[in-house]
DNA sequence: CGTTACATGATATAGTATAACACTACAAGT
DNA sequence: ACTTGTAGTGTTATACTATATCATGTAACG
């Protein structure tokens, strides 16, 4: 098991180990909590989305569960996904048609994504005020925002700097 | 034929045959300055989009095209998406996995998006501030944004209307 | 126990998108 | 006119994403 700070998250190094246990432990709290069940099958791939720590497409998925000796139709990986999306554990990145665990677990946000081109890499970051943007265009025309999406694309640091190299 | 007039765009009447004739001026002149060819399967698609006036998936704007007489293989519609999307006459509306005319063409913009969840009317506003919103994150954490997508989902007017009826 | 509600397994199919190759149209240069 | 290069279109095939449906299992509650 690595204590080792890897992977590039927000883009920073970061204590993996750490950040897939406090997702996972997030969730269960959570679900207690609310009397969700967190069944295996939900469990295993909101655990395979904080480990990679990236976004995976249902069928990247699908595969991983494969391996684990889960299901392997379709519907078992969004089902999953469904569970975790509604409930915050996940977010799906419209732009990739893909699934990222959600880096706030459990906190009420309206989650905004930057997303590298290179790599595929997400940072998540607390948005809340894309209702600034669209607030007073929706209030003169009357439209009721639900829900927002914003997903930005672009170089994560770490693909810059190769480009650079 | 319509005389309403209102807003360029929204979910307002407006005069319709206006937008249309408009959306393909302003592509046509722009065409023109910059060297691109706005051929007719492109054109065309322009126009079904204009006068739709919602998001078309690619499968219907085929469909379009294939009564209107053109190819109806699948990269026809996406070849000439692609391009109306290149050069900002139409975007993709990632939610939804369709496509919508410009309404601002030729202005530079980063368009933001109101999708109404029953009929599937769309809004476009003038954004450019989605960078207030991640701009801050992305220079903390060295991301290099490049596009930014900001879509809201809710209840137009005319379908809260209905709602309440 | 039996019923209810939710979860999973499995098959089939729908919907979205692109790769690859052949062919055409047209502009540029000789 | 001829040729050559570039961009656009037609077509086939296939990959990727997502959901409907029905059957089966299982835990909670009376």
């Amino acid at each position: 098991m690595t204590t080792d700070i890897s992977t590039p998250l927000g883009f920073e190094r970061h204590d993996h180990v750490h950040c897939v246990d406090h997702g996972l432990l997030a969730a269960e709290q959570h679900c207690a909590e609310k009397g969700l069940r967190l069944t295996p099958v939900r469990r295993k791939v909101l655990e395979l989305l904080l480990q990679e720590h990236r976004a995976l497409g249902a069928y990247a998925i699908l595969e991983l569960l494969r391996k684990a000796g889960f299901g392997s139709q379709p519907p078992v990986a969004y089902r999953a996904l469904d569970f975790l999306v509604e409930h915050g554990f996940a977010h799906k990145i419209e732009r990739l048609n893909a699934f990222v665990a959600c880096s706030y677990p459990g906190e009420k946000h309206s989650p905004a994504f930057m997303i590298c081109r290179n790599c595929e890499a997400i940072a998540e970051a607390q948005s809340a005020s894309a209702k600034g943007v669209l607030g007073a265009a929706a209030r003169a025309s009357g439209f009721q925002i639900e829900k927002t999406m914003v997903e930005a694309e672009g170089l994560c640091p770490s693909c810059m700097n190769q480009r650079g190299t």
